[in-house]
DNA sequence: AAACTCACTTAGCAAACCCCAG
DNA sequence: CTGGGGTTTGCTAAGTGAGTTT
């Protein structure tokens, strides 16, 4: 639990709840829907939550208090704390903490103990759950934990990728390839014989999977009252837009109407009878897709079984690959299927027509000895077959949407390729413990720096340490206006005295963040003297952009980058978080809501949002009546025991409306008033936590930020079965952390 | 050093699925 | 046995950051 030291955080967030969006009266209507919604998120706790203290707290916004200029000067030993607790300490906590050391640092967990094994075979066992689609049921009841043997192969591998990032050399068509068929078969070959930069030795997979093609269903959509005749391409695209009918896509976006009028208005021709998409009524079409919709739901079960049956027998075929001889299954292999493009937040071309992928538009990359997959579509032919070892996609297609960017078929997120670069990913976060107190002494010096260049760095560094922003890349004009921190512009940040900071800017995915936070008065200054004498839409960080600021970091830590900040940060917090003192005799429940609060912290840390669903305050209002139901209950009850108490008689029913016989008995009395305060205290519980979550996104963290050995290993001290944190698709994906040592500290 | 290309991770939403109270 | 609510899975957009080209 979080002490509750955090009566000033309230404070503060009432502060921020006050703000207005006044400044961005701008807003188009899906930003503005988000925007509604971190108001919300960051009022939270200032609600009728009535035990708050011990729940509520947005780290970002507890985060305020911080007075990090404490960290630079006197404590290494705090370094590897997460920023949440180290700068929320208290004097007091904070002598307490320092006697807390970590137990001694489980180097990097991954077993030295072990017996080096070769790959191929550390492999196999890994895999072994990924592979049980096949021939599963078996050992469906062993906990997943125990089905692995072999927990880890990162060690072995680990030794020769250190530092051999600066040379990867892209291979050129036909120039590569041909190294690659002199290997041998074999995969009994030890990684470290590896140059490092391979990614694979054999690769053998069957393509993708391509959409059926388009089934004209001949309904007739209205033009100015009249049935239209459209050719199946044209009713193809009508078709996507008018099932569209009620997203706010259609409904309040006037970009997305455009650009679908103009794309569709190409196919209709010059002098085709719709002239305007005002006089358009696809109502005919929606209600026929509607209907089919509803013909799906109504077939029998065993017709359901029969085509969902029918369906896996089809993707078998493209749900595998073999990397190395090893079976792995393969992620997305569909091709996407033409579609209106849904770009998020205000992106320009929102409602474009995505038109359909080819064969001739995708390209396979597969190992130099295999077959390459037959084309699917009779007539067609693959665009071209690569052999590139070098990289892990299995084919790739550019986007029509925007021809720069390709869409890639992987191997799936349980695959030996994914997890090892998950493993790495979260051993070079861990690494940053070692080297945070530095770089924190570093860019706090700099801040005073007189070459300016440097202040922005050391501005930009701290931002990104302390509220885990994004790096922040360059965007092109075709996209969505959306920042990071190095693109912050000078409006997204308002400065208030004496050394608060306001920031309001629309990020990734066109999600608001939005938070104000006290900082150290240097950066402070450094902020308001960047924005002086520049307009409101300049650039905060004039000097600086993610590529430099990088370049920077690797300087001062081997593999740092910006992202890793935040993978460090969440996980840490996580690990804090999860390593204060727990009840002694805390049950099941209460331990799974210690960490799914824990997880709540480092969602709001990383700005994590979802919609609030739309049948939110209505479920929200069923449960209150439920509640207030059990009320009565409760009180007709109290009254009975008192009646009982003095022998008098009770009514002929029961507090639950059940019909009786005799009277309850004083004791039974006691026994169902604590039950149902018990009752009444779960739901409450509950519609605490749903109102609390309902803006925030869990699941994000969970699957990229947290280091998931934190989560085993805080499962074993505390004996809560890892199935009650992870699902069945996150225990395949982090099947290599179940062996993780019970005292493993991130 | 800016612009561009490429590969890979991270992100929220929606459909599908599943389970249980009524 | 049904409907609705939670959970899972699928989907694809939108980031990061490397390396290359100009």
């Amino acid at each position: 639990m979080v002490p509750s030291t955090m009566s000033s955080a309230q404070e503060n967030r009432s502060f921020v709840a006050q703000e207005t969006s006044d400044d961005f009266e701008d807003e188009k209507p899906i930003a503005a829907s988000r925007l509604v919604r971190t108001q919300v998120l960051s009022i939270r706790g200032s609600h009728a939550n009535s035990d708050d203290s011990k729940d509520d707290k947005p780290i970002a916004t507890a985060r305020q208090l911080v007075k990090p200029s404490q960290d630079s000067e006197d404590d290494d030993d705090d370094d590897d704390k997460p920023l949440s607790s180290r700068l929320l300490l208290t004097p007091k906590s904070k002598g307490e903490k320092r006697k807390r050391k970590r137990p001694l640092d489980h180097k990097a967990d991954s077993s030295p103990k072990r017996p080096k094994v070769s790959h191929a075979c550390s492999s196999t066992s890994t895999l072994k759950i990924t592979e049980e689609k096949d021939d599963d049921e078996d050992d469906d009841l062993i906990p997943i934990s125990q089905r692995i043997k072999e927990p880890t192969l990162l060690t072995e591998k680990k030794a020769m990728k250190v530092g051999s990032s600066s040379t990867r050399k892209p291979i050129k068509k036909g120039q590569n390839g041909l190294k690659l068929s002199s290997c041998p078969k074999s995969t009994n070959v030890l990684p470290s014989s590896n140059d490092g930069q391979k990614k694979w030795k054999t690769l053998v997979h069957n393509g993708v999977m391509f959409p059926p093609p388009y089934e004209p269903h001949g309904v007739k959509m209205m033009y100015e009252g009249k049935p239209v005749d459209l050719s199946p391409e044209q009713e193809e695209v009508a078709t996507m837009y008018a099932v569209m009918k009620d997203t706010d896509y259609v409904q309040k976006k006037q970009t997305f109407r455009n650009n679908f009028w103009n794309d569709w208005r190409k196919l209709l021709g010059e002098n085709h009878v719709i002239r305007r998409l005002d006089g358009c009524d696809f109502t005919p079409i929606y209600e026929w897709c509607m209907k089919e919709k509803e013909n799906r739901k109504q077939m029998s079960r065993e017709e359901k079984k029969a085509a969902g049956a029918e369906k896996k027998k089809q993707e078998e075929k493209y749900a595998w690959a073999f990397v190395d001889g090893e079976k792995e299954i393969v992620g997305r292999f569909r091709v996407e299927p033409p579609a209106l493009f849904r770009g998020r937040g205000e992106h320009p071309k929102s409602g474009k027509v995505k038109r359909r992928i080819l064969p001739s538009d995708v390209t396979i990359n597969i190992g130099q000895d295999a077959p390459v997959p037959e084309c699917p579509v009779p007539g067609e032919r693959w665009k071209e077959a690569r052999h590139d070892d070098t990289v892990t996609w299995l084919a790739f297609w550019t986007d029509p949407i925007t021809p720069k960017k390709f869409k890639y078929v992987y191997l799936g997120e349980s695959s030996s390729l994914k997890i090892e670069s998950d493993q790495k990913k979260y051993e070079n976060a861990r690494m940053l413990k070692d080297y945070i107190g530095k770089i924190r002494a570093d860019y706090s010096r700099d801040f005073t720096s007189k070459d300016c260049a440097k202040r922005q760095i050391a501005v930009a560094t701290y931002l990104i340490d302390k509220l885990a922003l994004r790096a922040g890349n360059e965007k092109g004009e075709e996209e969505a206006d959306t920042v990071g921190c190095c693109t912050l512009k000078v409006e997204h940040v308002k400065a208030i005295a004496p050394n608060s900071l306001e920031f309001n800017f629309l990020g990734k995915d066109s999600i608001r963040y939005q938070n104000t936070v006290e900082v150290e008065v240097p950066v402070y200054k450094e902020i308001r003297q960047f924005q002086a004498g520049k307009r409101g839409g300049d650039d905060l960080f004039d000097k600086l952009d993610a590529s430099r600021l990088n370049a920077h970091l690797k300087q001062q830590m081997p593999g740092l980058t910006a992202k890793v900040f935040r993978t460090y940060n969440a996980s840490i917090t996580l690990d804090d978080l999860l390593n204060k003192e727990i009840k002694d005799k805390a049950d099941l429940t209460e331990k799974v809501a210690v960490y799914n609060h824990a997880n709540k912290e480092v969602a709001i840390i990383c700005n994590h949002q979802r919609t609030i669903s739309k049948s939110h305050e209505e479920q929200m209002s069923k449960l209150m009546e439920k509640i207030g139901g059990l009320r009565d209950n409760l009180k007709e009850l109290k009254t009975e025991l008192k009646r009982a108490k003095r022998g008098k008689s009770q009514p002929l029913t029961d507090a639950d409306g059940k019909k009786r016989k005799r009277n309850s008995t004083p004791a039974e009395l006691e026994k169902k008033i604590a039950q149902k305060t018990a009752d009444i205290e779960n739901m409450e519980m509950g519609m605490r936590t749903k109102e609390d979550l309902k803006t925030v996104a869990l699941g994000t963290s969970k699957l990229n930020y947290l280091d998931p050995r934190i989560t085993v290993a805080w499962c074993k001290r505390n004996q809560v079965p890892i199935q009650k944190m992870f699902n069945t698709t996150q225990l395949r994906k982090f099947a290599w952390a179940m062996a993780a040592d019970p005292d493993f500290r991130f």
